[in-house]
DNA sequence: TTTCACTTTAGAACAATTATAAACTAGTTT
DNA sequence: AAACTAGTTTATAATTGTTCTAAAGTGAAA
């Protein structure tokens, strides 16, 4: 994606492209493969890979204001911390716990030949796969 | 489940029979169905449903005890806050964020017809599945 | 350029959880 | 039965992840 993509993403999400957003959206959309974060891993890579200063405050609204805006997705994974994903279309995990990594599974990937039908007056939104790995 | 299953089970787990713990294993295994709870509906249930007294730091413990001790499992909701599930077997689950509730699936009722091989080294150790309802 | 709504920031506040260390107790030993 | 002791409970402090606040800064329109 580039920087030019990343400016009319910005723009057409209500989002300015702020000095702060761009640097944040180049590091996280300019990638070939999808990339899984938490704020903290996200807030020291910022501080490693850019020469930029970014309140912890400004890491939180901005990674909020992309996912709310589409652009990233959140990914329930154990422990306490929230973690993100640059892609944003239906696919399921693996989970690593030894690294405490997440690997994407195409929604392909996987069939569910028999599901149980939705309880009551519900529907089901969204059926999300979660694999945990062993060694 | 019966008093006396409950003090065998503590103590074949190692866990002394304490008051605390017997009453808190009452209240979450004297059950017919899965119970499904956070700390902090525990707490204010213990609150209204006992007579006893229990410091949080207590419940805490009791209730990271039984998991250590596989008499509780814990399941991966979205939010910041542990959900445990006095259900132990391998089981999916239904999530209604309208409710903040799971509701249990028999592993038997999910059929996966195709599923990836695990990366590298590694191995599948187990496969959840998470069905989010909506109205 | 001036303006102003939006944004960033440092720090406070908050929520969930874990750690601490003193008082207590179940179960063993005398 | 009294003493002992390792394990447990408790109140409270500390820690962690996240959200809030309000003052200073900035993008972009006028
Ligand atoms: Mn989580
Ligand atoms: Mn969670
Ligand atoms: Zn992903
Ligand atoms: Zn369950």
């Amino acid at each position: 994606m580039k920087k030019l993509d990343i400016l009319k993403k910005l723009r057409s999400s209500g989002l300015r492209p702020t000095k702060q957003r761009v640097e944040i959206a180049k590091f996280l959309f300019e990638r070939d493969k999808t990339f899984h974060f938490t704020i903290e891993s996200l807030d020291k890579l910022l501080a490693k890979k850019t020469s930029s200063k970014f309140a912890l405050a400004t890491i939180y609204n901005t990674v909020h204001a992309f996912k709310e805006a589409g652009h990233l997705s959140e990914v329930e994974v154990r422990g306490n911390k929230s973690y993100f994903d640059t892609n944003v279309s239906n696919h399921h995990h693996f989970y690593d716990s030894e690294t405490a990594e997440l690997i994407d599974i195409d929604a392909n990937d996987i069939v569910i030949q028999k599901i149980p039908k939705a309880p009551n007056g519900k529907k089901i939104k969204n059926v999300e796969v979660f694999i945990n790995l062993k060694n």
